[in-house]
DNA sequence: AAGCAATAG
DNA sequence: GGTTCTATTGCTT
């Protein structure tokens, strides 16, 4: 998940006084023409950006799923590594990327949850980016816990109407050793940008119980490396004046976003370890090395200097599925696997309601000679007549099509006549076309009509009268390409771009002041709810033992639709038995006839005694559900599956005996799982978007 | 359009 | 640096 040196915290936080001179007049590029600050009004052109950092995310979104898990040591666990944990266990030496063994040795009580189903970090993903969206649409994702924010319009549209009396202090942390009075009159761009990532911070705590961390700066770069200077759950704010401490203060090039392991290799051959070795080195030599542009963009950023846009991300490009392993070497199991990945992600496609024009299968293969984190792939249409199989529904034709295409992508790629020896496969579905206009037309005129001031300029609408421009930049691409210029990309076109130019949205004034309400009205308008019951799921027991304020947060209503509730409509409910089916009749994860994967996996964790046992028990029902889930069964959507259901799957469990199916031509156990769980939940999930930015 | 490398969390 | 499970962009063919 992540590259663990999101745990820098302390070491480039003490921001030294010595200011280094050698960087503003090269600063004074980036923000137009030099203007003398003190004579003059601050210049306009200047961008106020935010980054945001949600804290340990995908353990915040179990806590948020369990509340009982607050307070505990929790880690999320993939495989037999631990991607992430909650601060309790940061505080007793678990870090991110930590092995299980490792891990427990640190922390004997640690419980850990499994998070190799990413639905519900997904999902929750997605609310967050849309909470943004509903207040500009400039948000660009990075990841599925970080967005950027161009507050540009909306710092200048608060400005406009702020009177002079306004408290003019910074929200938050403020990255500088200059007096804070004398910071707040000089930048009343970032001031405001600092008021408004505290209110968007609190928003995010208040409808979706998030917390994290902001950064403020008049670029995508600075904002995200000052973000987390203060963690968790804060926010600071970088002066211009602080840039070159700032960069200065890097602990070598590789902490510089942009600059990877293999750029800081090169950069390392050159005798460049610092960022100020950077910033000194002739860019002519630079170019010998890199070329031009990447030349001019790395000098940029050891500089501060990010003239990129934020680019609205939208609807993503490609949905994939993968499982790693450590080992798959007979064709029938590649079969099965395959099988097992496409069902879900054939099922999320369906969700998506988009249909993919490509589909892609990628492998990974052992190499003692450690080569073996490198992947192939082989690509192919996808044929034109099952692409409406995945608007209709039918999801598992669609898997039944679509398995002897991957087989044959399978064997481009091995010669299974010969040994193999795969530790990885991944699928993936790209080239996403919108069709269908029903659920799109009813998804925007529904929930999204003020967001359609997302389109440039009226002249450029094309491919469908209904379609949201986000949508419609992002999945047709490929055949208005004529002028369409969208989503600007270029590097050159620095902070006059977001701003003068025609292509880039909220041209339109009017419009502007519905996005960028400045009050906070518009916070409450979501749900007005009703009295909060308790969701049938949570035991009223176990309720009334949660301290009193969570047991307030789990009652405003966006618990309540979040809650297990969630667990029954759209998403997770498919998901779910597919999970369960992984674990109870295939081969690798679950059984016994995979000794190496269980080994892998379960030694350092046994069935038997898990640590999200404990919580899932708590939900519902001790007295029947004694024994323990095994891994990554989520207890309440256990709970809520028809009880015969329950009951095999418990004796299946007991036995551990697996259900061994072998014919590859039909999965029962899925299939009649997921039309199980389609029922209950909400009517069946409508082909839309809403997954990704349906208003909470 | 295909395949991969690099970067990101 | 790699471990996991994604996702994006840009280079090269």
């Amino acid at each position: 998940m992540d590259k663990s040196d999101d745990e820098v915290e302390e070491d480039e936080t003490e921001w030294k006084s010595s200011f280094v001179d050698s960087v503003p007049s090269s600063l004074a590029s980036a923000s137009g023409p030099r203007v003398d600050r003190t004579a003059e009004p601050i210049p306009a052109a200047h961008r106020v950006i935010l980054h945001f950092d949600l804290d340990c995310f995908y353990a915040q979104v179990e806590m948020i799923r369990n509340p009982a898990l607050r307070g505990v040591p929790l880690g999320i666990q993939q495989k037999y590594i631990v991607v992430t944990c909650n601060y309790v266990a940061r505080d007793q030496g678990v870090t991110k990327l930590m092995s299980v063994t490792h891990a427990r040795e640190k922390c004997p009580q640690l419980v850990l949850v499994n998070g190799e189903d990413l639905t519900h970090y997904r999902e929750t993903s997605y609310k967050v980016t849309e909470l943004l969206m509903s207040h500009t649409p400039l948000v660009e994702r990075l990841g599925f816990d970080e967005n950027f924010v161009d507050v540009t319009k909306m710092v200048d549209t608060r400005l406009a109407e702020t009177p002079e009396s306004s408290n003019f202090t910074f929200k938050g942390h403020v990255s500088s050793h200059f007096s804070a009075d004398v910071e707040a009159r000089d930048h009343p761009r970032l001031v405001m940008g600092s008021h408004i990532a505290a209110e968007l911070r609190e928003a995010m705590h208040s409808k979706l119980g998030l917390t994290g961390c902001a950064g403020i700066a008049t670029n995508k770069l600075l904002a995200k490396l000052v973000s987390g200077t203060f963690k968790p759950n804060q926010q600071t704010s970088l002066l211009p004046e602080n840039v070159s401490n700032i960069m200065g203060c890097l602990a070598s090039l590789r902490k510089v976003p942009g600059v990877g392991h293999q750029t800081a290799r090169r950069l390392q051959a050159l005798g460049l370890v610092s960022v100020k070795d950077l910033q000194l080195f002739p860019l002519s030599d630079l170019v010998k090395e890199f070329g031009g542009p990447s030349a001019q963009r790395l000098k940029n950023l050891a500089l501060g200097i990010d003239d990129s846009p934020v680019t609205p991300t939208g609807a993503p490009q490609s949905l994939s599925d993968e499982d790693s392993f450590k080992k798959i070497s007979s064709t029938q199991d590649v079969l099965e696997k395959i099988e097992e990945l496409l069902s879900s992600l054939v099922e999320r496609m369906h969700k998506d309601g988009r249909q993919p024009q490509t589909f892609r299968l990628t492998i990974r293969r052992y190499a003692a000679t450690n080569k073996w984190f490198s992947r192939e792939s082989r690509q192919c249409p996808v044929p034109k007549d099952i692409g409406h199989l995945f608007t209709s529904g039918r999801t598992e034709d669609v898997v039944v099509q679509l398995v002897p295409l991957a087989m044959k992508l399978f064997h481009k790629l091995v010669d299974s006549s010969a040994a193999f020896h795969l530790t990885l496969i991944n699928v993936c579905f790209s080239n996403l076309q919108t069709r269908g206009k029903g659920s799109i037309t009813s998804f925007f005129t529904e929930r999204m009509s003020s967001r359609r001031i997302q389109c440039q300029d009226d002249s450029s609408q094309r491919g469908g009268p209904f379609m949201d421009h986000q949508f419609h930049a992002h999945s047709l691409t490929s055949q208005d390409s004529s002028q369409k210029a969208a989503p600007i990309k270029s590097p050159r076109s620095s902070d006059a771009a977001s701003h003068g130019s025609p292509v880039v949205a909220v041209e339109d004034r009017s419009l502007l002041k519905v996005f960028c309400s400045t009050d906070g009205s518009e916070f409450d308008k979501s749900d007005s709810k009703l009295k909060n019951p308790l969701p049938p799921n949570v035991d009223p027991e176990v309720f009334r033992l949660l301290p009193e304020e969570i047991q307030k947060e789990l009652l405003t209503p966006i618990y309540a639709n979040s809650l297990p509730s969630t667990s029954l409509s759209s998403d997770t409910a498919n998901d779910a038995p597919s999970t369960m089916t992984n674990k109870s009749s295939k081969s690798f994860t679950g059984s016994e006839n995979a000794s190496d994967v269980k080994e892998a996996v379960d030694d350092s964790c046994p069935p038997d005694r898990q640590g999200s046992v404990d919580a899932g028990e708590k939900v519902k029902g001790e007295g029947r559900l004694s024994f323990c889930f095994p891994r990554n069964v989520d207890p309440k959507v256990f709970s809520e599956l028809p009880l015969d259901v329950q009951m095999e799957l418990m004796s299946e469990w007991k036995q551990e005996n697996p259900v061994l199916k072998n014919s590859p031509t039909r999965k029962p156990a899925r299939s009649l799982m997921a039309k199980d769980r389609k029922a209950p939940g909400k009517p069946s999930q409508e082909n839309n978007l809403l997954k990704y930015f349906k208003p909470s």
